[in-house]
RNA sequence: GGGCGAAUAGCUCAGUUGGUUAGAGCGCCUCGCUUACACCGAGGAGGUCAGGGGUUCGAGUCCCUUUUCGCCCA
């Protein structure tokens, strides 16, 4: 009789890539399925890196992608979300750099065209090896939309946008102080500087005032200077201390010498200098602090570079120290002053170290000639745009964060000594100098029409192309269909810390490029650690791979901290349940403590929609099938008939659940459960449309397992298994429809185990009018709620409950039906339509149950007071008449001093201030408590006498 | 130094216009292999919503403040 081989347990292995090859095959990922005229729904990808292993990160972002893009896909949205992967500038050139390492050679060995082969040869090999892992993920992309930051067309945005900008004047190249990264051996921006505190020391030490004695003593033969980089002291072009200073005030305009070097520097003021700090006068060196470089413009003061680009002092820094390292260059120095008398002391001192945020080595600041963008215009346009409220970032609070960034914001140098990337489009003339700055690689400087012209061979910062991809992937500078149909893109989905890096960066240039927001809505998600809050990483042991969440993995695979917690290793949890954990587990822009307890229960809920599914189908094996004209399956569906063209695809997805013919059913338990369906709908999508997906995600879970698996399906049973035919008829078509909408409603949050499992819910029915798959359905629209059906159903529930808790607390074996006398009050026509259900749920024994208005207690009986009903059951020899005495007092305890809360509110100004429908909701409770307090009473009463 | 966030059950987290006696999963206790599911079912224990003050008829939710932890910017 079993007819749809489903095994018993749900294995997310046996199915995701067979559903994932199926869907993309059949172009369900494309936008061309929904109707030429619908309303498209954009996202583009955050591009992950192609050096890039799949971490939670990019399982978080697909996750809630995805979920917006099915959702919307479902609505009927033209959903398209296009995917692609960035170079990676610095990271991929190292990897690149390590493997020619190991092959004994170098990048400068093998020269920037072979270097450059090789890296693209890397980037075939290796390069969507991370794409590939987000299809495991279940990510609807549009993979015929993918595209490369270095591609052909991105390449040529970039161009576009360069000579724009540059053309605009927003670019230019000069020099200036940029942070400079010696082992990378290039600048990077200052958003890839992390500052640490660290220990350091701070050293104090004597600027001797030319033409005076050292003997004179501070303020006279010297200025004491406190420093942490005592090597910069040999670039230092001048002494500054402040102009309210007595001690030094009389030295402005003086002049003192460089240690050792004896170089005549001024003394200046500047009220920048922090009297308080250290001794009170600052030493200034232009060439190699942020600071000190602002003084120095200020002051016209000379920078002089004594570091060379691998950090070893150069020239300038004289012949005794020239060629050494920066940090054997402090030690030197220090013991060379200390000799000269100049020093005078040295503490410990915590001090903000800039390191690399790659690599983490100390970056040094440095002067040097590189590209910039001019940010302020720019900026003032993206804070116009979120302020003006034309971008909408969520959550909230991170405008406030957006805002301070852009008002504080710094010219951005976009300059890399890479060779990994987009070269800089400007050419240098042999000849005159002059610079040629053009689209198309030029022939001739533009000036003066030399030939001997070479192009700048740096290349650009990585992130000056992902500014662009939201256009740049839907073909700009060309004004091609994808741009002008999906432009602006509708929602930018990625983790807050990435605002500025990107974020804020593609709204510029959105808005000067292309005169328009980028997208509409900025969602920030939050950071992904482990289960005590830590960040995930590779030394502690505590690293997820997302893959190894999904098959499975061995503990050998696992990092130490892992393993210690599962020292058998992983089982497949498959992608449903990874999503949904990060689906519902946080909230915007919060971050999350993956538990995996959390995925495993995510797990069962998987196996728990297979299984109720399971238990439908099982319903409909051994109809006849002749209505359905449909031989009962007995292997997985096998999903064939929809590759069809897109042209005749573009009205799949018609059917309407919900539009089923509903019978105006008087059963209670169906009238509820539609009811409560009903509310699910319409709360999941308030929900989901106010960017509260996790709410709607765990309400719609709630609604399944805890109203439809719990409760509607156990009642089902009855008339499936002892119902008429009608009954059953109409009982299973109800549950399919509930079933059905479930799945809509889920598919989004855990889109393989509801393909699969509507999947074979449409083989059963025969549901040859139902769309083509799953996740080209329509959203599920709500009917209307049932209040009475709600409330009705909500006593019986309540009944059950009782029950069920006497029964467990007298410990009546489970098997065992028992005896029970209602005493109904107006609920007789209820408890009597619903004898059956109270009956199977409870486990009464149907000819010992007696249902009246008004009864007797039968002798020995427990007495169950719930809402206006009052269930008694005689337990002979169980009860003990002083036990329950005492349980009966406790019950009545409690409700007289509820009822006396209740009084006490609504005796207070309560009544007269709080809205009227609040107060009748606080009376009606109260008249409910007398009632109940009345009937606990009299049963005490009777127990007494 | 400025700004932001977190602090709710043993653990991981929800709780969005302030409104019944604050929820879920896991874990724990009792019972049950009842023909969808032991990746399960039934029942149960467990919280002064970090501390203090305030606004309000009413505060986990709004305001102030303290403490601890974390992040961002200087």
């Amino acid at each position: 009789m079993p007819t749809f081989d489903m095994p018993k347990a749900y294995d997310p292995s046996a199915s995701e890539r067979r559903i994932y090859e199926w869907w993309e095959r059949s172009g369900f990922f494309k936008p061309e399925i929904a109707p030429a005229d619908a309303e498209p729904f954009v996202i583009s990808i955050p591009p992950p890196n192609i050096t890039g292993e799949l971490h939670l990160g990019h399982a978080m972002f697909v996750s809630l992608e995805d979920l917006m893009i099915r959702y919307k896909r479902m609505r009927g949205y033209a959903a398209l979300w296009v995917p692609g992967y960035d170079h990676a500038g610095i990271a991929t050139q190292l990897q690149v750099e390590k493997m020619l390492l190991r092959e004994g050679t170098s990048r400068q060995q093998v020269g920037r065209e072979e270097f450059l082969r090789r890296t693209w040869a890397w980037k075939e090999k290796y390069g969507d090896h991370i794409v590939r892992q987000l299809r495991r993920l279940g990510a609807s992309c549009d993979w015929e939309r993918q595209r490369f930051t270095l591609d052909d067309g991105l390449s040529r945005a970039v161009r576009e946008a360069f000579v724009r900008l540059y053309r605009m004047g927003l670019i230019y190249r000069g020099e200036y102080l940029i942070n400079w990264s010696p082992g990378l051996q290039t600048a990077v921006s200052d958003l890839e500087v992390e500052y640490t505190e660290e220990d350091a020391t701070l050293y104090y030490f004597k600027y001797p005032i030319a033409g005076a004695d050292l003997a004179d003593g501070p303020g006279q033969g010297y200025i004491p200077v406190a420093t942490t980089r005592p090597e910069t002291i040999l670039g230092d072009t001048a002494v500054a201390v402040h102009p309210d200073d007595e001690r030094y005030r009389h030295l402005i305009g003086k002049t003192c010498l460089v240690p050792i070097l004896k170089r005549t520097i001024p003394i200046i003021h500047d009220t920048y200098v922090d009297m308080a700090f250290g001794t009170g006068a600052l030493k200034i060196t232009p060439g190699h602090d942020p600071n000190d470089f602002e003084i120095g413009q200020r002051h016209g003061l000379q920078i002089i570079n004594v570091l060379d680009k691998d950090a070893r002092m150069s020239a300038d820094a004289g012949p005794d120290y020239a060629g050494l390292d920066r940090f054997e260059c402090r030690r030197k120095l220090w013991a060379d002053m200390k000799a000269a008398g100049l020093t005078i002391k040295t503490e410990p001192y915590r001090t903000q170290i800039p390191r690399s945020q790659r690599g983490g080595e100390i970056v040094e600041p440095m002067v040097s000639t590189q590209w910039f963008v001019k940010m302020k215009p720019l900026a003032d346009m993206g804070l116009e745009a979120v302020r003006s409220g034309r971008i909408t970032i969520i959550p909230e609070r991170f405008t406030k964060v957006y805002y301070n960034w852009l008002e504080n914001i710094r010219d951005w140098c976009i300059s890399r000594q890479l060779w990994w990337g987009h070269r800089i489009p400007a050419w240098y003339c042999a000849d005159c100098k002059g610079m040629t700055v053009a689209k198309e690689d030029p022939t001739r400087c533009e000036r003066c029409g030399s030939s001997s012209i070479e192009q700048d061979p740096d290349v650009l910062d990585t992130w000056f192309s992902s500014g662009l991809w939201p256009f740049s992937t839907l073909g700009w500078p060309d004004d091609t269909p994808d741009l002008r149909r999906f432009y602006p893109t509708t929602v930018m989905e990625t983790a807050y810390d990435i605002l500025f890096f990107w974020v804020a960066r593609m709204i510029m240039q959105g808005l000067v490029f292309t005169n328009d927001i980028p997208f509409e809505t900025v969602y920030l998600h939050g950071l992904v650690r482990d289960d005590q809050g830590r960040k995930m990483s590779k030394t502690t042991g505590n690293v997820l791979d997302p893959i190894a969440v999904l098959d499975g993995a061995q503990p050998d695979e696992l990092g130490d901290y892992i393993r210690a917690q599962y020292p058998d290793g992983l089982q497949s949890m498959g992608a449903d349940a990874l999503r949904f954990t990060l689906l519902t587990g946080t909230t915007a822009g919060t971050d999350m403590n993956l538990s995996l307890q959390r995925v495993e229960g995510n797990r069962n809920f998987t196996n728990k929609i297979w299984n109720a599914v399971r238990f439908v189908l099982s319903q409909f094996g051994d109809q006849e099938s002749g209505d359905r004209g449909q031989e009962p399956r007995t292997n997985l569906p096998t999903y064939q008939s929809p590759n069809l063209p897109i042209s005749q695809s573009t009205n799949l997805p018609t059917y309407q659940s919900t539009n089923l013919p509903i019978y105006q059913s008087t059963d209670l338990p169906e009238r509820w459960i539609l009811s409560r369906l009903a509310a699910t709908i319409s709360d999941a999508t308030r929900l989901m449309d106010g960017f509260q997906y996790g709410e709607a995600g765990r309400q719609i879970y709630e609604f399944f397992w805890g109203e439809f698996c719990d409760w509607y399906l156990e009642i089902s049973k009855i008339a499936l298994y002892r119902g008429d035919a009608a009954a059953q008829a109409r009982t299973r078509a109800t549950l399919v429809k509930v079933l059905d909408a479930s799945l809509r409603l889920l598919h989004p949050f855990i889109p393989y185990v509801t393909e699969e499992t509507w999947g074979y819910l449409k083989q059963a029915i025969g549901g040859q009018d139902w769309p083509a798959a799953l996740m080209i359905a329509t959203w599920p629209t709500p009917g209307p709620v049932d209040p009475a059906a709600d409330a009705d159903m909500a006593t019986v529930m309540e009944i059950v409950r009782a029950i069920r808790n006497a029964r467990s607390e007298y410990t009546v074996k489970p098997g065992q039906a028992i005896a029970a006398a209602f005493a109904a009050g107006d609920q007789e026509a209820l408890l009597r339509e619903q004898a059956e259900t109270l009956c199977s749920l409870a486990r009464l024994d149907p000819d010992q149950v007696s249902i009246a208005g008004r009864l007797d207690a039968p002798a020995q009986a427990l007495t169950l007071v719930t809402g206006a009903v009052t269930t008694y059951l005689p337990m002979s020899g169980l009860v003990d008449l002083n036990a329950e005495q005492g349980r009966l007092r406790k019950e009545l305890a409690e409700t007289e001093a509820q009822i006396a809360r209740s009084q006490s509110l609504l005796a207070g100004p309560f009544a007269q201030r709080a809205p009227a429908d609040v107060v009748q909701r606080e009376r009606d409770k109260q008249a409910d408590l007398h009632a109940r307090g009345e009937r606990l009473r009299a049963r005490l009463a009777a127990l007494a006498a």
